[in-house]
DNA sequence: GACTTCTGACTGACCAGTCAGTCATAATTT
DNA sequence: AAATTATGACTGACTGGTCAGTCAGAAGTC
């Protein structure tokens, strides 16, 4: 055979594409594992031990994909709020630029069902609580949180409703002042879900939908 | 020395009091200090010789009011809620039996400043923060709140509810389909306090109060 | 001095993080 | 293409430290 001199260049980044693939699947297998182990256990009492053998992997291997416990979690953590901030910008964007003005009514509904869907009635919801349980212990995240999630949302929420207010959608200009109620009850919904619904199951979508029918004036029947 | 024949039955008493008192008072030193560590770093990593420095004792002097770690945990999280539980239910009562049917109002105003400033101003945040964040952990704790507390403050929240939608109060029946909704900006704003409070301060009596206002006709100004 | 209460050094289990060694696969040589 | 060498991802036994829970004895009380 041709003494091939050296590999080609074009074999040769081939190969490193399959490692890097490989590589990230493991890493994807080690996340997926450690969110469970986390979610169910907590931080502090969650073991790599067990995060590895749900991986189907040794303790070691985490090690050479996560510098330790605490960055696996954040980075866990991180890699699961992206997509969902993303699609939320998306929907807000999107009907921020073209639809009428009295759409936020519609907006808020298609918000939340996406929210149901997407994070409620999937493993998000864990993420969620896991930032709500750990995040007084870990300032960083709640700090990062604040900033790339809570104050984006909350402005975005905040300029939205004062649009409405403005528009006589909102008659009260309570929203405008405290975002925060229009999402009180997802969190709820997230709380009780993982805590009471095996005792009293809870429809999040109605419970949401009650919600922003409460919001808006209540003679309009959608 | 005088020979004492055997303290009488009256000494005795007195005695035995004068120790209960001072062993209820050490039981309360030790959770004190149990609910400042388990709410500065959840019940895992919480350590026993910090509970026991920080009440002033020997480590070993916990083990004789309480069985193990989690008996500590547990007892606390049951001793403050009852007294908030209490307080609660006077209020709803007492609110209940003699004023005119329209006051659910001015209940809920009357009931968001007394949670507002027992629950959310005082420690007892971290109680209810403890009992969301660890509750999935102990199954045992989440059904012992969701009997004792959350079924019944629902069940009387819902009843109320059902009330003010019959007198002409509430126009919808959101808030008796989903009571939930009620208490919602209540836990956001405990959430809220332990995490974002120092980048974001909440004024958490004016969100109670404008979400009451929401639930309510908007153009009733108190 | 009998009894109770308290102490804190101690033990053993447990677990995050390490590292010497393995092995499948790729690169190179013949 | 067979043999040889190199690579580095992966492993899991091991270490060092931590901490819940114990217990022998000190301290206090009558």
């Amino acid at each position: 055979m041709v003494i091939a001199a050296r590999k080609s260049p074009k074999a040769k980044a081939k190969e490193a594409a399959r490692r890097m693939e490989q590589g990230a699947n493991k890493r994807a297998v080690i996340l997926a594992a450690a969110l469970d182990e986390f979610s169910q256990k907590g931080f502090a009492a969650a073991r790599l031990d067990d995060v590895a053998r749900r991986a189907g992997v040794a303790k070691g291997t985490i090690y050479l994909y996560f510098k330790d416990k605490e960055a696996l979690f954040q980075e866990l953590l991180r890699a699961q709020i992206s997509p969902v901030i993303a699609m939320l910008e998306a929907v807000l964007a999107g009907g921020g630029t073209d639809s009428k003005p009295a759409a936020l009514r519609e907006l808020a509904y298609r918000v939340a069902d996406l929210f149901v869907e997407q994070v409620i009635g999937t493993k998000r919801k864990d993420i969620v609580r896991l930032i709500l349980t750990e995040g007084p212990r870990f300032p960083k995240l709640a700090e990062f949180y604040y900033r790339e999630v809570i104050s984006r949302g909350l402005a975005a929420l905040r300029s939205r409703a004062a649009l409405a207010v403005k528009d006589g959608e909102l008659r009260s200009d309570a929203l405008v002042r405290f975002p925060q109620l229009i999402v009180a009850p997802a969190l709820t919904a997230i709380m009780w879900k993982s805590m009471f619904d095996k005792f009293e199951p809870l429809d999040a979508r109605a419970l949401m939908q009650a919600h922003i029918d409460n919001l808006f004036d209540r003679e309009e029947r959608s």
